[in-house]
DNA sequence: GTCTATAGCCTGATAGAC
DNA sequence: GTCTATCAGGCTATAGAC
């Protein structure tokens, strides 16, 4: 079982569409295998089973996504800086890539334990990792951790609501703007820190 | 098909902590009928199909649970009075209720349209109605439909997110603490909104 | 209203030829 | 590595007796 082989790469990529739109169960091998232009049990030649091909899709989804991270926060020079920055770049991460946000929200409300670690291990400890001493610095009222969770979810919700924005009485399209929401999250979060 | 028989109510509440832990597809008609006491077949009496079961139990499950909030409301005289109130309000539905923000949760991530227009109906619509005109009052300089969903993802987030908090450094326990949640979102909105 | 029985379909997974 | 063929088991839904 050739570990990098070029389909084993297009099974992962093919799943992921897949399991972001249907969730685990809601994917069938078939599909997948129809998908990627093979049949099921030749699946199985490169996967012992749909749930080790999940996960090995949910690592290689994950992986690398974090990696810019780092040199991102490194050219900013002042908190107010970094905080635009970390914005910016949660809001790139997960605002462009429906698949990864789906795959992210799915694994949150199904709450599978070996499912949570490899989401704390591949996405939420090491941004956290990256920032934890600028949360630490930025006020000293507010708990890290917490702090950190508040901004993820200032701009997660955003778009995990998206949908239903659209059908509320005073929704305009620009709400769906990136940009927009990258200023609406820094200035709420300017004012909480009073980095005015 | 009698629309409120004791058995019908039964099993909308019976199915009700299933799909929340399991999700639609998770759930078979049998594990229904099992915890009622009844066979699938049974089933079939009182609801035509398994998707009419399911938005039937979505609608019992989300109604009445907005109710309590106009009266809480208009007991807050200033803003920042209203703003706490709603926090709290926000806090304690879907806090303790795990079934209500599990069925949530999964209704937003599937994105399902008939579903997300339940959704709104039964519970977003209902509740901005009521804060529109506050959310409008509280600050010129944001989008009053970004700042409503910003509360609501604010705490949410933290709900959505305990699960793998607990594996992150810097966590205390008592960041699942009710009051805790409220005082560190209350504390944030006050500072962005300007309320000292 | 509930039961038993079952139709008809889809599921993950395996065996063995090529 | 991929195929065809096949399996056992689970699924929704229906028919008809009580």
């Amino acid at each position: 079982m050739p570990k990098q082989s070029k389909t084993y790469i297009k099974i992962l990529e093919a799943s992921l569409p897949l399991f972001a739109a249907f969730g685990y169960k809601g994917v069938a091998m078939r599909d997948i295998a129809n998908t990627v232009g093979i049949t099921a049990a030749a699946l199985y030649n490169h996967f012992p089973n749909k749930e080790s091909l999940y996960f090995k899709a949910l690592e290689y989804a994950f992986d690398a996504q974090v990696a810019g991270l780092a040199e991102t926060l490194a050219n900013a020079k002042n908190p107010r800086q970094r905080l635009t920055v970390f914005i910016e770049f949660w809001v790139e991460t997960f605002g462009s890539d429906v698949i990864l946000r789906a795959l992210l929200q799915r694994e949150m409300t199904d709450g599978d334990e070996a499912r949570l670690k490899l989401l704390v291990r591949h996405v939420f400890f090491p941004v956290y990792e990256e920032i934890e001493g600028f949360m630490h610095s930025l006020a000293e009222r507010y708990d890290p951790l917490l702090l950190f969770f508040s901004m993820a979810g200032l701009v997660m919700y955003h778009f995990e609501t998206a949908p239903l924005r659209r059908l509320l009485p005073d929704f305009k399209p620009e709400h769906d703007n990136h940009e927009k929401i990258v200023e609406h999250v820094t200035t709420l979060m300017i004012g909480a820190l009073g980095l005015h």
